[in-house]
DNA sequence: CTTTCTGCAAACGATTTGCAGCAGC
DNA sequence: GCTGCTGCAAATCGTTTGCAGAAAG
């Protein structure tokens, strides 16, 4: 952690910081409840911190299609680039790396899809969706 | 849409003809809401008949982060293999084929990511979130 | 008849929000 | 003191579910 810091308009506090460490000690993103129970903030108070960390960009909010997660933004993460892995079972999340190829030709494929449809993209998601090592067995 | 069939133990009800036939017009995945509109069902009755026509591999359920969409699955469809661009401002989806050769590298990658993590893979998704054309000029 | 499907209304659950008190400058 | 942060409880809203009656076979 350490030297994460908070951008312009928002104040470190002790919710925050909390939030933040947990984080950063996270070895995959936790749902709001997660970092709440281990941060010791209430979830109200992690939901509204952790979106106010998203829009100043030092947090990332995964939508998983069930509960979503939250992870440091890559520029604050020890992790480089990455994508998600999502167990459709029990919704564990966890990173995984792409080749540098795959992501050159996202990005190509990306801007050439802005210029067609006179769209501005400003992110793309890719995502894999199964059953995790512990949950393949029973099913 | 003609012969969409419903496969094995799917009753093709009044109701799911309507609302197949609604995502067979469709120019791009639909709210259950707007389905339940323009097939003139139940909102309730739209989700079950959605989630009964998504088990049997009919139907497709697209997560936005937002409100879901349905659309027909592909092998039922006129488009052919594609992913989503979803506008986070007024949150329309609309398709885009990605390239052969991203497709292909794709499919190797996961293929890879599914050996290394001893998981199963079940889908992929390769989603562009940004502004559309409309929303755009407006921000 | 029995089974499945329907619409309505009620329940659910993740997330957001209003509010009164508290902490920091 | 003003401002922003907190926790609680209540509201929101997409989605699911229980139920009694209708439809299909």
């Amino acid at each position: 952690m350490a030297s994460v810091l908070a951008p312009g308009e928002l104040r470190l506090t002790a919710n925050r910081r909390a939030l933040l460490a947990a984080l950063d000690k996270a070895t995959r993103p936790l749902t709001a409840d997660e970092l709440a129970g281990s941060a010791g903030v209430a979830l109200s108070s992690a939901y509204r911190n952790l979106a106010e960390l998203a829009a100043a960009g030092v947090v990332a909010r995964v939508s998983t299609g069930g509960i979503d997660c939250f992870e440091l933004a890559e520029q604050f993460s020890d992790h480089s680039h990455h994508h998600h892995l999502m167990c459709i079972e029990c919704g564990i999340v966890t990173d995984f790396a792409p080749s540098p190829q795959l992501e050159r030709l996202i990005s190509r494929e990306v801007e050439e899809l802005a210029a067609q449809h006179g769209c501005e993209v400003i992110s793309h998601v890719f995502d894999v969706r199964g059953l995790c090592r512990q949950c393949r067995p029973r099913r």
